[in-house]
DNA sequence: ACTATTATGCAACGATCAGTGCACATCGCA
DNA sequence: TGCGATGTGCACTGATCGTTGCATAATAGT
């Protein structure tokens, strides 16, 4: 019951989230999210309480979206080495729709808010642990199945090292460094899973 | 002539700098820095103009000072394999003296200004095009000699790998990653200068 | 028709923002 | 002693910040 909404609630939450994504929390004020979501400020304050309340919801849209884009095919249970190596080249591909803006997540640690609020802190590494734990599913997968020969001890190291080449992706090309630094820089990540005694 | 200082430059530089790295450009008031500094904003403003003047200072300082701890020694002319594999460990245990701050210059990338104001992109783009140099340059050495055999267009590649490994350790250590995780992703990194037949 | 509930628009709040005008202080030099 | 030049402290600007109160509008259920 009550008056009926005025405004697509989805469009205005991908509209939030477009706009945090895009200035960052302290530098997206009020006037532009109203801009972003087409909904007048009360309203915002009426369902999400505060600013950080408006963009915890951002967060967790961005890695619904996220996880739908990129993580699906690496969390599938039968993802292997294929998916593995088809995560940082699906990133970059993807980047070319929304370029420059690298990811919300890293770019909310490198702010102010991502150091002093413990919980967009844990958000972001929560995350971070989840495309560990999916790029180690994958990895282990792969050596089930013969594709690559690693110990438990590496398929560790090298999930980190897919997810620390993932961020740097995100950062660089938020910098705008051009595109075929970002693919060298998965290809590099890519030699991971070659054969090797280590 | 004129009237003399009543504060060390040195001091409200760094103070400056330090400040514009915890809180970020937007996060950071003329406030904050007349209490980072103990310069009055008066005095702020006759030297620097405004706040980007400020910001762009502070940049050229973390850049001097970033070079001249983790720089100096890869840019040295006869730096080797050995200043390769030390850079990424220097990184992370310099670290340990200004936890959770990360590298102003990443963090710059993530915020607005990064993306808006195009000097501002440019130093940090140009910086990092610096490490790549002198990565490479220590890697031809290597190669020189013999402590690696690696091509010439693997040798950019590499280089770019460990500029990225830097920046993705910079990025994780603001979120707050604990230091084994940092420790993973260098070691990772340095598995590159391995012999390997690609 | 009445009530409860929710949404909307407007106007304002105090706080803080970046930046400035101005009087005064303190120096070197003539 | 006076002058030019530079530094300092204070008060202040208009703009913008996040947030709220309040009157009104639009719905569902009784």
């Amino acid at each position: 019951m009550g008056r009926p909404r005025n405004y697509d609630e989805h469009h205005a939450r991908m509209g939030a989230m477009r706009a945090f994504w895009r200035s960052g929390y302290e530098g997206t004020s009020i006037v532009d999210l109203e801009a972003a979501t087409g909904v007048g400020r009360r309203q915002l304050y009426n369902e999400h309480g505060d600013k950080r309340g408006l963009f915890l919801r951002a967060m967790a849209d961005f890695e619904s979206a996220t996880a739908d884009l990129l993580l699906k095919d690496l969390e599938a249970p039968d993802a292997g080495l294929r998916e593995v190596l088809d995560a940082l080249p699906l990133l970059i591909r993807s980047g070319l729709r929304t370029n420059t803006l690298g990811c919300l997540l890293c770019n909310t640690a490198c702010e102010s808010i991502g150091v002093t609020d413990d919980e967009v802190r844990n958000r972001i590494l929560t995350f971070w642990h989840r495309m560990d734990v999916a790029y180690a599913s994958a990895l282990r997968n792969a050596v089930a199945a013969g594709d690559i020969r690693m110990t438990a001890r590496r398929i560790e190291r090298v999930a980190r090292r897919f997810r620390a080449a993932h961020v740097a992706i995100c950062l660089m090309r938020r910098a705008g460094e051009p595109e075929p630094v970002l693919i060298d820089v998965a290809r590099e990540a890519a030699e991971a899973v070659r054969d090797r005694e280590g």
